[in-house]
DNA sequence: GTTTAAATAATAATCATTATAAATTAGTTA
DNA sequence: TAACTAATTTATAATGATTATTATTTAAAC
């Protein structure tokens, strides 16, 4: 994709992509550069920072903010719930073809083109309710 | 309402109340600083967000981020969804019955009480598309 | 193997928010 | 009404997150 689109394939880049792609757990900025430190010691904060809104940009991952205003990035592109904790801060996506329904009534009934979405609901999870 | 709350009522609070309360623009931080400085020049940063900050707390007020991060107000606590366009970065709120229903729906399923939700659509508005 | 534009790393600069502490004041009480 | 006091405000410093800068390195093309 990277490459498609004329961007190099570092293996910066590569790092970066395997562990936030695959992540569910929606990391922050910091949470992202300590596990690439881990794998790749010498990266800087900046090509983090370059490489996450490089992949926000070609569509490859979500951007969002908490209320908070705290980073965090989702590598679940399609229309969901994020489920956000209010105790622990542990967010887990809710995926379901009811909110495919309920956007697309939405739209017709603004006469809007949707072009994103960012849905947030704040509950107690299991383990802290 | 601060009042009963045990807090005191003084000139700075009103007038952010005012102004806040009222808007439909969902304002960042600076744009309630220069409003209040207008009516009350010799107001402090601090006091500004550390009344918003009380507002929201106590209930009266809604905070959140957009995806980029930048925090915003908004006066309209009721579930509703915020339609910000994608070009200008006007937000405007839609109320529905929809909403309240797909969202005591979607608790039932998950069998965990909603103690709050930020939900935003990204569209071009009438004026941009 | 060379070349070159793009990317990275290290660091400085910026911006938003919070902390601090002295001065002021709202609300209570005499 | 005047005095009191804890809460609030102000001004400013400190912090933390993000972006800008620039020299160095490197992926990809030739
Ligand atoms: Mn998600
Ligand atoms: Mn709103
Ligand atoms: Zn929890
Ligand atoms: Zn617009």
């Amino acid at each position: 994709m990277l490459r498609e689109k004329g961007f190099k394939v570092t293996p910066q880049r590569l790092a970066i992509c395997r562990f936030v792609l695959s992540s569910k757990e929606h990391p922050s900025v910091e949470k992202i550069y300590d596990k690439i430190q881990k794998v790749y010691p010498t990266i800087s904060l900046a090509t983090i920072y370059q490489t996450l809104h490089l992949l926000t940009k070609i569509g490859l991952l979500q951007e969002f903010a908490l209320c908070n205003g705290s980073l965090r990035y989702d590598s679940n592109i399609s229309p969901h719930l994020n489920l956000i904790c209010k105790n622990c801060g542990k967010i887990i996506d809710y995926e379901s073809e009811k909110i495919n329904m309920f956007l697309s009534e939405i739209a017709k009934e603004l006469e809007l083109s949707l072009v994103g979405q960012h849905l947030e609901l704040y509950v107690y999870c299991n383990q802290c309710k």
